[in-house]
DNA sequence: CTTCGATGAGAAAACGTTTTCACATAGAAA
DNA sequence: TTTCTATGTGAAAACGTTTTCTCATCGAAG
């Protein structure tokens, strides 16, 4: 970080460059670069070759210092390196770009505390709306957004907190949703292998979802073994093979993300068990590779890209149309494929 | 897009509001906050409190107008759908976060023409350094870099510009690294699955490297069947379907990345043609999905978090540094699994 | 002819910082 | 004592825009 942008020597031509070579003032020079009706058709055009003839960039810091409008939108998610956020940051900056808006994208790594710095930070660089994953924030976060007036928009989930804004679905109708679709295939032992739950509200509300659903239908949630992994392939095998080793091996393994599903399939091949005969296995996320695996995996879809999208929407909304946006629940589908079938007879 | 962030009366404390409360003057409170060493100790600690207790959280803009220094990188990618990307920036951001500076990102979708847009935003938003993928972009790009004396850093590619650095790894040679590696497996037959090479250096450099060391081993490359294909899993399957639908079929095909070698391997797969027995298969980047694969992928590591890694840290360093970290080249390792085998013996 | 509203344009203030410059004060060196 | 250097502090300029006034000019309405 040695040399700077725009010195005052380097950098290149300023406003008041174009106002001289346009032969005008500097506010006329402004109101044209700036759309501004108010200015006649021959200055306008000289004003507009003059800034082409010199190469004129504006100066987006003065701009957004005096105009109090930095264009600019932030967005903090757990980790670039799942494609679930890599692929909503995407949908929500093309949206976003279209309408010349920049992201400044940073990572909390589920680390709430971590995740206010970076808040502060956003803050401070003058976006002038937020992205977050989840409804589980730092109350100093919340606190932040509210005294700054930053707007906020929660993805991946559909509570809406009393101010900001929630775009996504309902994690808990979704574990719910993974529940009866296994139980309506006549299963009664089920597992879980869920995603480390420690600050992390979707994942939590994936497990809770599953296991009010087991109880709804009259069978005992407590007798439901969970093990928690990291989001790793290996992780999934690693949980796969505890559950296997139970004294009564469930017959269908709700897993919360296609990744720990993905090593939960990897490790009933290496064993041996029969897929879905012996074992039905449900994802969560529909990626990429829930068509790779052997069979497929059934999973439930999350709906990434438009969560980014539908969020930009909503950042770029006009006031009056905010509050119509304001609580967006989407739909979560069941992408059934291979991995699951009907439980198997037991001969006891 | 409405709301201002920090309006003249909301927001909150300024840090004239910050030396009125430390009862010292506007120049005091900003060298205390900037670490300025010329301040007496009970003068420090008055203005500290001051601005902790008003909740003081600086104006970037007016930060970066003064001192024309944003804390701001831009990085402009492809697009963040692919991991290999959305990696290389986690790990640019990680890194840079560390001291403080933002990432801003935008993605270009392979079109030359929209990156100097996003360039010229970036710039325009203050963007101190700009970390760019590939070797080929637009004069008017790296003109505009140039003027505005914003330093840039080329990733995925060895090929620094005159000005700018570069972090990557050579395209060609690991294109001749996996042309190597099959011939020595005793593979004659090649045929290569590439990815669209309009504007994309990385894909035809790949795949000019892997022809030039057929040639070097005195085969002739014009008898090697070339097909590009979509970074899409349906793509490679497709791509593959017409490889094998030729007259004389490969022996072994190396694929441009690791999406388009598992499209070819389901081919397979699908069509009960052997592996590696009967065919054998390269990919590229060592995703996950390498591992998922059965049997599992050979393929060329690329080292993406580690070029975002260093991107962070030329960027990061101090000028007299920079010149040593200008051109770096990352080895490229290959993975050997279980998709590649000798060539099969012919009865003819 | 006036008076008016509309239109186009410029001068100067304002945005919130950092930085330059000047000025005290105090202890050390002469 | 005088002169110097080092240290801490404040006043005010500066960064490059946008925006608020103010002021002409002009054709239309009175």
């Amino acid at each position: 970080m040695a040399g700077r942008a725009q010195g005052p020597d380097s950098g290149g031509a300023k406003l008041i460059d174009v106002a001289r070579l346009a032969n005008c003032s500097l506010a006329t020079a402004s109101r044209v670069l700036n759309g501004n009706p108010r200015v006649g058709q021959d200055e306008r055009e000289r004003v507009m070759r003059a800034a082409a003839d010199l190469g004129y960039v504006p100066n987006g810091s003065a701009r957004a210092l005096r105009s109090t409008r930095s264009r600019l939108v932030g967005a903090i998610i757990p980790t670039l390196d799942h494609a679930i956020y890599a692929t909503m940051v995407d949908g929500l900056q093309a949206k976003l770009a279209e309408s010349g808006v920049s992201v400044i994208i940073s990572t909390s790594h589920y680390d709430l505390d971590l995740e206010f710095e970076q808040a502060r930070l956003l803050v401070e660089r003058g976006a002038e709306s937020i992205v977050l994953v989840g409804s589980a924030h730092s109350a100093q976060t919340m606190a932040l957004l509210d005294q700054k007036r930053v707007d906020y928009v929660l993805t991946y989930t559909s509570v809406a907190a009393d101010t900001g804004a929630a775009i996504g679905f309902d994690n808990e109708k979704a574990g719910a949703a993974a529940a009866r679709f296994l139980m309506d295939l006549g299963h009664t032992r089920l597992g879980m292998i869920a995603g480390i739950t420690t600050n992390n509200d979707r994942a939590k509300g994936r497990l809770d979802g599953f296991l009010a659903e087991v109880a709804a239908r009259g069978h005992d949630p407590e007798a439901v073994p969970v093990v928690e992994g990291a989001y790793k392939v290996e992780s999934g095998r690693q949980a796969m093979r505890s559950l296997m080793d139970l004294p009564v091996r469930p017959t269908a393994v709700f897993c919360g993300s296609d990744i720990l599903a993905t090593g939960a399939i990897k490790y009933c091949q290496q064993q041996g068990i029969a897929m879905p005969k012996e074992i039905s296995i449900v994802g969560f996320d529909n990626l990429e590779i829930a068509e790779l695996t052997a069979p497929e995996l059934t999973t439930l879809e999350v709906p990434a890209r438009e969560m980014g999208t539908l969020a930009a929407n909503y950042i770029l909304a006009p006031v009056a149309q905010k509050r119509y946006l304001r609580q967006t629940e989407l739909p979560i589908r069941i992408i059934v494929r291979g991995s699951t079938g009907a439980a198997p007879k037991f001969s006891e």
